[in-house]
DNA sequence: TGCGACCTCCTTGGATCCAATTCTGGCCCG
DNA sequence: CGGGCCAGAATTGGATCCAAGGAGGTCGCA
């Protein structure tokens, strides 16, 4: 994780819009694993010189989203399969006991917003299930939002911290990959358990169903298949 | 975390040398929190332009062990002390699952490793004991090996990593903190449980000493009392 | 023809200079 | 006497130039 330089007011520094502008190239996969970046093209192409391009690629070395080689150049980190299995084991660990500590506070405010997330999602699939086109990356976005939300609700910078540093890295494995439309619907009906959970105080059962949530999709990503919906579905947990 | 360059052969790049000797320093307290970091001042301290000096800060910020404020000045980050409890409840949560991991595969190398390190240990605090000037340092570096041979012996690099930030950081706040002679001695007895746990393949009970291990030098952190051993006790956990 | 050494080009690492911004201290005015 | 404003100094951000190291191609030799 980055710890961001505060960008106070108006004066944003060329180092931030391309830290900013290369992660999300790596995020969306427009800049893919194993792609050469070199800190020339990248100055042109935004127009200043290499200083600031290194100093972003620096940071991006350090949050693990590339890889420098020394006099040699900078790629696109490739993430081994088995890392897949790695991160969702550890986001298990880590959301289940966020989930948990959410329900023991149980604040208001933390349910609505909870609340919310979920009835847009659920406004986008149904209207993916009745002819629409999914805005799978809606779907998504809402999906992380919502996983996010939950960790802020549970006092932890750390614990929060920690596990979105995960996230971001498995959206970068698994933008791609595609899930099935029952996976998605299955994904959906945990949340709304999640959010019941949460509702009853039910430190157990919210620990246990973010951790099967999770590892639902662990198994999911796990068999490589293609998937039966469409060809560009995303990432359901 | 650092994604650590790969410094291939006897070429070592200043920025390198910069980075490892200001994040020593930072650990050490040499660097105490809120100290302020001019480039121009370490450029001259190290022989160096400033170039190199702004790569190694711009990853120290990324790490997470100074605030950069634009045109304005690095400091060595403050860490609230209710990060302290925050750090150690998710260090629990992690080197707890590692530990149970470690159980469950039980490899000689890593037994073999973890009872070496703890007859080191045993040693300097017998040393201790008997009238001997107690090697904390010695102690609390041995300690963090010993922690460390665990979260690599559960074979999940991701989970490595997300718990070594974490116990740096930690590392970082109560190194001055002290000790009494009865928690460090509390602290072997864990670890050498843990030895037990682990070698008769009892995954549960591997966990929960760990959680138990870790929670209690949470809970001896949280009442910043000085001790009543030295000056100079060091971390236990 | 295959292997190895060398050489050139490409890319990054570091130094230095200039620009932009912010902080500080002093001064003026109310 | 206090607060706000302005100017200078200090410090970081960015640009440009030069150096160092590595990768790939080519030539020569066995």
């Amino acid at each position: 994780m980055t710890t961001r330089t505060k960008k106070s007011g108006p004066s944003i520094r060329a180092n931030d819009r391309i830290y900013e502008e290369v992660r999300n190239g790596i995020l969306t996969k427009r800049l893919p694993p194993g792609q050469k970046i070199t800190e020339e093209l990248l100055a042109e192409q935004f127009g200043v010189s290499r200083t600031p391009v290194r100093s972003a690629i620096v940071r991006l070395a350090s949050d693990g989203f590339v890889e420098i080689t020394p006099h040699s150049g900078t790629v696109v980190k490739r993430r081994l399969p088995g890392e897949i299995a790695e991160i969702y084991d550890v986001r298990a660990l880590l959301e289940s006991a966020a989930a948990g500590l959410c329900a023991d506070v149980r604040e208001a405010k933390d349910l609505s917003d909870l609340e919310q997330l979920h009835g847009t999602m659920e406004e986008i699939f149904n209207a993916a299930m009745t002819g629409g086109t999914a805005q799978i990356e809606e779907l998504s976005l809402l999906n992380k939002r919502f996983h996010e939300r939950i960790l802020k609700s549970c006092r932890n910078a750390t614990l929060m911290e920690s596990a979105s540093r995960l996230m971001e890295i498995g959206f970068l494995i698994n933008t791609y990959v595609t899930f099935s439309r029952e996976e998605i619907g299955r994904s959906m009906d945990d949340h709304r358990k999640l959010i019941t959970a949460i509702q009853s105080r039910d430190v157990h059962w919210a620990e246990c169903v973010m951790r099967s949530h999770i590892l639902g999709a662990r198994n999911s990503l796990m068999k490589d298949r293609v998937g039966s919906l469409g060809s560009d579905a995303a990432g359901t947990c």
